[in-house]
Parts: structure tokens; C-alpha cells; sequence
DNA sequence: CTCCGTTTGTAAACTACCCGACAATTCTTT
DNA sequence: AAAGAATTGTCGGGTAGTTTACAAACGGAG
């Protein structure tokens, strides 16, 4: 029953897609499985054998720590993501952590080793996860020019456009999105001071593009954000 | 003879080093080569059909650009790096292209379908590609954080260093790095105007750290910069 | 219901960097 | 050698965003 359960969790992700019952299986028994709770630390680059992650409920954040103890947060995963070392190779010098955002998550993991053992086993596993790791490398380079070229409002907007898109409820050009981030969160995503993020948010509610509380943020019209 | 060239040109990349003789022939066999001068364009985002390129010899930058014609440089490519579609994906929406900045270049390169068939056939040659890809991205989260934390002063520092150990000739603590890059490239790899990078520069050669002009970058002591 | 820690709101001083404008220098071409 | 193009140097004005600092509001624990 609990092999079961572990089997499904795997077997609904795209990735896997390609692999047969069997091979599902031999990385089902591989695969550790493990809940938390919010503000728990499920996973510290640089400790531990290295691992892949599958997250099966939940929302955690990625945080990046550098040598002045300065936090950003790489990335926001979400139901359905792996993450971990998912190049493949535990690096020593980045120092990164993930942080638990929901009520609860729940996570199935497996080693890197046994992992690496499975691409050889079957290319096109391997191809699918070359692929899988390129577009995460195309996402980034995207908030990378975000960054260069536009100012905090715009990369605000943007990432409530995609946040909403990605996971809020639309109703017409209605979103509702449940708001698990403070502003302090949203302000390290898109780089910029607490400060600002507060400002801008506010700046967008006065103007009647959205309503944000701590519960939920809601858009009343997302083609004029 | 010419064969046997396009041959040694895969041969001693380090990711091919798994293939065998055969391997690589068949490999050889669908790869083009060509070479190109300083200022020309090599490649082109969206056009053409997606291919994976090996520069052999000379630099060249990728250059992205944005809605509003915004150019910022992604990368240098070096002697012996792969560039092109290496997520394996075409992306309709990314526009870049690939300029030659030494006097002279040359390059092979092979379609990417061609390239994922090979993939499929050796799993090991998988398994190191999307170690590569894996480290490519690494190296992108390490600049994208740079971006966020550090100011241009410091960007500018570590871009030097690195493009120095990279390729600079070395004695002793001294470093020698023949300079293909203009001062506005520079601006544009650490994401500044051209004035600041200016600026900086001649700062850090006042200061004695560093000696540049047109052809050379030299640096006096790595350790004191 | 009350208390305390976390989250949000607001204001002012400060600054690194951008932008425009123009001059000076160096390389290239003829 | 001279003209033209590209690159580098320099100067203020302007500003988006940081930092510091404190007050207000919320929400969970007892």
C-alpha cells in the first residue's frame, strides 16, 4: 500500500512518462518518502548524499545564501517539480537551502547515484531530463534579462502575471491566486527591497489592478496589469 | 583529409571522449564545418533548423536581445565550448545570435536531431551531456546572483579574474590576457553602461592593478585585485 | 482576550548608476 | 597622409531604489 502510493506519486510525473512499469517500480523502491511542515528546512545543498526531490504537495521556496549571508530566493517549486541537484553533481561552493511555504508538503526523494544509474539504463529518460534541465536553464536566463533591462515594477508585474497563470484560479480575466508569500518573499524573488515590493503592491492595489492580502491576491483584470 | 580534420576536431573534445572510433565517424559524417571572420554572424536563434556548434578555434558572443532591442552579451564562447541549441529545444520566443570577435574562427557543428539520435544510441555520452548542460546552468546562477548582490565594481573585479584564469597566460602571480573585447562588451557582460565600465577601468589602472589596452589586459597581481 | 512575534506601511536621507552630450584618441581605409 | 569610423575618456544632472528607522496592524499561542 505505502509502495503504492510511492509508485503513483512517481508514475504521474511527465518525466516518467517514458519509462515502463518495471523501471517505475525499481526506482519506486529507491525512492525515500517524507512530509513537513511550514518553516521546516527540507533540504541543504552540501550535506547528506546528494539527492533528486519530487514534490508532491505543497509550495517550498529555493533559498541561495553567498558569503555576506545575503538571501535570494532562486526559485519558488511547486507541486509536481523536482528539485535538488539536478545537475547532476553536488557543488560544493553554492550554498543553498529550501525552505517549507505551505501548511504542509509532502515529498518523495531518491539518490543521485541510483538516479544516474536509471538515465544510462534508458536513453530516452535521459534525453527527456536534458530536456527537462535545459528549459529550467531557459526560465533562468529569462529572470536574468528581467533583471538587466527592467525596472522592480515591471518585474513585479511579471511575476504576479505568471504566478497567477501558473497556479491561480481564472475566472475570465479574473485571477485568484492563494498567497503564500509575504511581501518579503515576493521582494526577494523579484530583487529588489521589502521596501519597494510594499510600495509597488500597494501602488497596484490603489489603481484597482489587484487586491492583496495575506491570504489571497486576487487580479480583477490581467490583460490590463 | 578533410574527413580526417573534422574527425580530430570532435575527437579531443572532452564530452566525446566516451565515443568510440566509429562512433565519432558517424558523428563526423553529418557535421558541417566552416569558418568566419571578425564582426560576421554565425548563427541565428530561430532560423534555419537547430543546430549544436563546437567552436575550434577564435571567441565569439552570444548576444540576446529583447522586445525593445535591448542586447545584452549571455556568454563568451571559447575555444573548444559548445554553443547553439543546447537545451535540445528550439525557443520560438528567445531571440539571440553568435558574433565573431577574434580575427578568424572556425567551427563544426551537426543538426540537433542527428545529435539526440546519437544521445539515444550511447547513454554515457547522455549522461555527460546533461552533466554539461547541468553545469552551464550552475554557471548561470552563479552570474545571476552576482547581478543581484554585488555592484559593477565587483562584478567587473570577478569578470576579470575570471576571464584571466580562464585564459590568460600566467607568471607567477601575473596574468597576461590578449583582449578581444571592446569596453562596451565588458559593459555588457557585467550588465553596466559603457561610462561606468569606463570608468572602472581606468580606476582599477590608476590604482595599479590592472594594466589594459586594446589589444592586452594585464594584471599585476591577481591576488590584490 | 491579551500579549508578543511577525508582517506590513511610511518617510526621509543617501547613493550608485544611468543617460545624454561631447571631446579626445586610436584604428582603418583609401 | 588624410579622412572617416570606431573606441575611449570625462562631466553633471537626474532618479530608481537602498538603507535606516519607527509605527501600525495582524495573527497565533496561551
Amino acid at each position: 500500500m505505502y509502495d503504492e502510493l510511492k509508485y503513483w506519486y512517481l508514475r504521474d510525473h511527465k518525466l516518467f512518462l517514458t519509462l515502463n512499469m518495471s523501471q517505475i517500480k525499481q526506482l519506486c523502491i529507491i525512492s525515500g518518502f517524507k512530509t513537513a511542515k511550514k518553516g521546516e528546512v527540507i533540504y541543504f545543498s552540501s550535506s547528506d548524499l546528494p539527492r533528486i526531490y519530487l514534490l508532491k504537495k505543497g509550495n517550498i521556496k529555493i533559498v541561495s545564501v553567498d558569503e555576506e549571508g545575503n538571501e535570494t530566493i532562486k526559485e519558488i517549486i511547486q507541486k509536481g517539480d523536482l528539485f535538488g541537484e539536478l545537475s547532476l553533481e553536488n557543488d560544493g561552493d553554492v550554498n543553498e537551502y529550501a525552505k517549507v511555504l505551505t501548511d504542509e508538503v509532502s515529498i518523495c526523494s531518491f539518490l543521485l547515484s541510483d538516479f544516474e544509474d536509471l538515465l544510462v539504463r534508458n536513453p530516452s529518460l535521459a534525453l527527456s531530463y536534458t530536456k527537462f534541465v535545459g528549459l529550467k536553464m531557459k526560465r533562468f536566463k529569462n529572470n536574468y534579462s528581467n533583471l538587466v533591462s527592467k525596472d522592480a515594477r515591471t518585474r513585479l508585474i511579471s511575476f504576479i502575471k505568471d504566478w497567477a497563470e501558473r497556479e491561480g484560479i481564472q475566472e475570465g480575466k479574473k485571477y485568484t491566486i492563494s498567497n503564500y508569500l509575504t511581501q518579503t518573499d515576493i521582494a526577494q524573488i523579484i530583487c529588489t527591497s521589502r521596501q519597494t515590493a510594499t510600495l509597488l503592491l500597494n501602488e497596484l492595489e490603489e489603481k484597482n489592478l489587484i487586491y492583496y492580502n495575506r491570504k489571497e491576491i486576487t487580479i480583477e483584470d490581467i490583460s490590463k496589469l
